[in-house]
DNA sequence: AAAGAAACCGAAAAGGCTTTCAGAGACGCT
DNA sequence: AGCGTCTCTGAAAGCCTTTTCGGTTTCTTT
């Protein structure tokens, strides 16, 4: 735990530092490392070897001041803690890095006061647009049309229209879920899920309805809505089997519901998928994979809700605005609680 | 799915926008937006409410060009989808958000060139300081000496003793976690845990038989080195119960681990905790809480490691560089399968 | 009333970079 | 030799803010 005061680190090398030592103007120097055409070769690589004995870097700070854009994007996080909004950000982060788009860190910690005080700072950094990532899927207030950067919201939809958002179309999702439950051959599904309050919870289920009158079925018993735990996975279960002994499939609102799910099932001597299949939601991998036997379950493809984000946010940029909400698929992760491994 | 091409946003206000609505020279509206003393309160005032008008807000790029600081910090992550470095930077983000410090989201995915590259992108952006946050808390190397910004290297330490580091007390987690079964009045005691490649599983064994020999006994059978995952967790303690049938407390070095421990002894008709303690590392909620019962966990303090670096950095950025490897408690948070509830 | 002090204001420079535009030099042609 | 044309190069402006410092106004004091 050595304590110092070292000098000062020798400033970063600057371009006019580089044209002195490749004994031309700067004018001249920022051409040619920039590619631009009227400089002589000769000179042009005099000065390509003075920037690179000073390790030269441009001062991205000045050249933003100069091109009135910083490269840089505020993505607003309302929890970070959650696992959602980190795919995400990581789909994001994903799609702009390629484009040399720094990406900030915010999270408001589901504030509304905090968020206007990130929305500020990010504003006063002149970032060149904003993602707003939320915690759940239920619309939630917009930041404003007079912003003066365009802003694209992420898994919680805006709840003005003009606003774009982008967000995983979770009535198909639960379609898509029963679907897979009805190609493996099962007939009597039930659906037991989370918080009544959540979107996310009453559209899975509306899709779950949706697709199973098309094949001329109803849900066994009503939605068991409750909590996302695998507290109420257990509880939800032990009712269902005292109602309806006959269940051949349990379509759970989520990985950690279903794990409880699972563990009743056993519990009660039902083998999975044998005699009841299992199917959860959300695609967590820890969840998933490390319970018996692994979790088919429906992802979200959230960081392809980030990437579409980001690529939204770059043609708003560009000038080119959409508005409204736009749904992106889910897809199903087949495992071993659906179908028997082979 | 409306596509139209708005006009461009009005830019914002400038400095010289204000001075020229309130009447006065740009020198005098920055002063007196700043609490500079040389202005009359009076023109002060009709300063501000130009600014107000307007929606100023002065433009931190040209403040950081001037001031050569750009109140930035970039923390380089190894992995955003583990769960370790998300809690160290929201208490990064914490510590300095409090400072108005921005902070850039890296994600290297534990690609070496990948960090080289978000580094140099770093640094184009001038931050003023980098932490780099390791997914592991095995020695990792070091960004080098010659940077010109300082460094701190959070969970996982750099191997050049130069730099500064934080990291978490695996040792001590080991023997805290001890002295907690100790106290609870179990004295055989065993040790399923993860990896062996890993600095943690090592140390945290160490720690354990540290203290197990302060009080004069030792661990039942060799600690049980395997994977950090729930299926090890079952197989090591069939193994386990096999061999020795009178333990009365297994320590593991994940909640995972954990979680398979707990799973196996049900299985095998031992109560938790009556006949058997379990205790997790990491202090996960999502596995502590909803196992039964919650499992009692070592928590690393992460986001104190965080905080620390953050404070570090700061230091260091002020000018008092610390070097060494420095390490933060952690601390036992005790629940149900130590404790029979009351 | 005049001098001195104090209060207030604004011109200008700085920070690092890009870009425009004018000027300088080289070259080919008549 | 003189002219026009290219090809290169560099001075300077501009981005937006802060700060210094000299200048102007107002007030106090004798």
């Amino acid at each position: 735990m050595a304590e110092a005061t070292r000098p000062a680190r020798s400033q970063p090398a600057t371009l006019s530092d580089v044209a002195r030592l490749a004994g031309v103007s700067i004018a001249t120097a920022s051409k040619a490392l920039n590619g631009r055409s009227q400089v002589r070769a000769e000179t042009r690589q005099r000065v390509i070897e003075a920037a690179e004995r000073l390790a030269f870097r441009p001062n991205q700070v000045a050249q933003s001041l100069l091109a009135g854009r910083t490269g840089t994007v505020g993505p607003l996080t309302s929890d970070l803690e959650g696992r959602f909004s980190i795919p995400i950000l990581m789909g994001a982060e994903d799609a702009f890095g390629a484009g040399e788009v720094a990406v900030f860190l915010c999270d408001a910690r589901g504030d509304a006061i905090r968020e206007q005080h990130h929305v500020r700072a990010l504003l006063g950094r002149r970032v060149d647009g904003l993602i707003v990532v939320g915690s759940r899927t239920d619309p939630r207030p917009s930041l404003g049309r007079e912003l003066p950067v365009p802003v694209v919201y992420a898994y919680a939809p805006s709840e003005d229209p003009e606003d774009l958002s982008i967000v995983p179309d979770s009535v198909g999702a639960g379609r898509l879920a029963v679907d897979h439950l009805l190609a493996c051959g099962r007939t009597r599904i039930a659906h037991i899920t989370g918080d009544p309050g959540y979107a996310a919870a009453q559209e899975r289920a509306e899709g779950a309805r949706a697709a199973l009158a098309g094949a001329g079925l109803t849900l066994v018993g009503e939605p068991g809505f409750g909590a996302w735990s695998e507290g109420w996975g257990r509880a939800a279960t032990a009712m269902l089997l005292d109602r309806h002994p006959d269940v051949d499939a349990v379509l759970c609102g989520s990985d950690q519901i279903a794990r409880g799910v699972m563990d009743m099932l056993r519990e009660r001597g039902r083998r999975v998928p044998e005699d009841v299949a299992v199917m959860g939601f959300d695609n967590w991998r820890v969840l998933t994979s490390a319970s018996r036997p692994p979790l088919t379950s429906v992802d979200m493809n959230l960081e392809q809700v980030g990437r579409a984000a980001a690529h939204a946010l770059f043609t708003a940029i560009a000038g080119t605005r959409r508005s409204g909400v736009e749904t992106l698929p889910c897809r199903v992760v087949i495992r071993g609680s659906t179908v028997p491994l082979t």
